[in-house]
DNA sequence: GACAAACCTGC
DNA sequence: CAGGTTTGT
């Protein structure tokens, strides 16, 4: 491993002190003239150095107010993301290793170049198109050349349709969904919600993810009577048992995520209770061969994503594996369904203590009624964008679990018009 | 049609 | 006992 230092920092004295990163180093924190777009933003003074078998760092345009990456990348939409130093989150996202970090006003990313084809390695084996062999990769060797996105490479898809073609700014564009003006719909919901509006305040910036579909279908499965903690070591693992190996940093190994091809495999469920999958690993194996068989494989789940969400929750229902729950996170965060609303036995402690006792009265659990009548009652109250509105409040219960909980939160309660409830779909 | 118990493993 | 699904009553 090396450690490289950031050279001359020369007169900036406000930019960020470079740091030792072990391996991932910081791009300095230039603000982009206005967001022109003209390619070389920072004249060659002050790019830090590339990263051996690494892109150079660009950025994108995008405020903190529209993105946390610490709330996004590790409030339970997604289990891929590592922070591999402070800041800096790793983690594979259309096949490809990338790390991101972000200053005030710049989304910043560099992309990990792939391990030369080694083939000692545990693979899946099964029905995977051959490996393309030589990639070629657009390397920015030392060079100057344009951080602009003309020169960028394009990515064979792996797990993920849809993004061949797409530069690495259009990936993250897409990924994080930023035409999507979140501040604006904070200001709504807060106009509507109080308690919104208190939790917003400690928690801006949290977005739903845009996913592949196959990916987020398979997490979501595993994540059923389970932790944070558990699922994303069993999702580790079952990348590293099925997917194709991408390229290690540090001591860390990155995979893709398998194709539903390598995890409809005869062994796989064996394998993957042996990997301590439990009962979910033949969820796991059923629900690939089901989608290959009857919802016409990756491509036709992401089909999904330009049905009714009503439709496309129906369709992911009938995977073994897959009840509401599950269906709505797949809905809301890979198929396009901003008005899922996935309720879990934590939402509904939040229902009940912000928004009234009245929902979902009388159940000893999440039943499927319960999880209409929050469903229906969030969306009457957030609108059409509610599973956004949820991603941040189940962003702050999360938090709140892990740091220092505000005592005082739990007890407070919220009043919300009466009229907003019993309105269905 | 709706609610309770089982299913696995770990914290 | 857990951020759920399935199965049986």
């Amino acid at each position: 491993m090396v450690i490289l230092r950031i050279r001359s920092c020369g007169s900036h004295a406000k930019l960020p002190r470079p740091e030792l990163q072990p391996e991932h180093r910081r791009p300095r924190a230039l603000s982009r003239g206005g967001g022109g777009g003209s390619g070389r933003r920072n004249a060659m003074n002050s790019r830090p150095a590339p990263l051996p078998r690494a892109t150079p760092w660009r950025s994108l345009p995008c405020p903190r107010a529209e993105l946390r990456l610490e709330l996004v990348l590790c409030g339970g939409q997604t289990f891929r993301w590592t922070e591999t130093s402070p800041g800096y989150w790793t983690g594979v996202l259309a096949g490809r290793v990338w790390t991101l970090t972000q200053s005030e006003e710049q989304l910043w990313y560099t992309l990990h170049e792939e391990e030369k084809e080694d083939s000692s390695r545990e693979e899946d084996g099964l029905s995977e198109p051959p490996q393309k062999k030589g990639r070629k990769q657009a390397q920015p060797d030392g060079s100057h050349a344009g951080t602009s996105e003309p020169s960028e490479s394009h990515l064979p898809g792996e797990a993920s349709q849809g993004v061949d073609g797409l530069t690495p700014s259009q990936i993250l564009q897409d990924y994080f969904q930023l035409h999507v003006n979140l501040s604006a719909l904070y200001q709504g919901w807060s106009y509507v919600d109080s308690h919104f509006r208190e939790v917003a305040i400690k928690f801006p910036g949290v977005r739903v993810l845009r996913q592949d579909p196959v990916e987020c279908l398979f997490s979501f499965i595993c994540t059923s009577n389970n932790h944070l903690s558990r699922i994303t070591n069993m999702i580790q693992h079952l990348c590293q048992a099925f997917g194709r190996r991408l390229c290690q940093l540090d001591t860390k190994t990155y995979h893709a995520f398998p194709s539903l091809q390598a995890m409809a495999g005869a062994d796989t469920e064996a394998r993957l209770r042996d990997l301590g999958f439990g009962y979910r690993a033949r969820f796991v194996s059923e629900s690939a061969r089901a989608v290959l068989k009857t919802l016409g494989g990756a491509a036709g789940l992401q089909q999904l994503r330009s049905v009714p969400y009503e439709q496309a929750r129906h369709a992911l229902c009938t995977l073994p594996g897959v009840g509401v729950k599950v269906a709505d996170c797949v809905c809301l965060m890979a198929l396009d369904k901003a008005e899922a609303v996935p309720v879990d036995t934590h939402i509904w402690q939040v229902a009940k203590r912000y928004y009234g006792q009245e929902l979902g009265m009388g159940a000893r659990s999440v039943t499927e009624r319960v999880h209409r009548e929050i469903g229906n009652f969030f969306r009457s109250l957030w609108g059409p964008y509610a599973g956004w509105a949820q991603a941040v409040l189940f962003c702050a219960d999360l938090r709140k679990y892990q740091e220092s909980a505000d005592p005082d939160a739990k007890h407070r309660c919220v009043k919300v018009p009466r009229s907003s409830l019993s309105t269905l779909t």
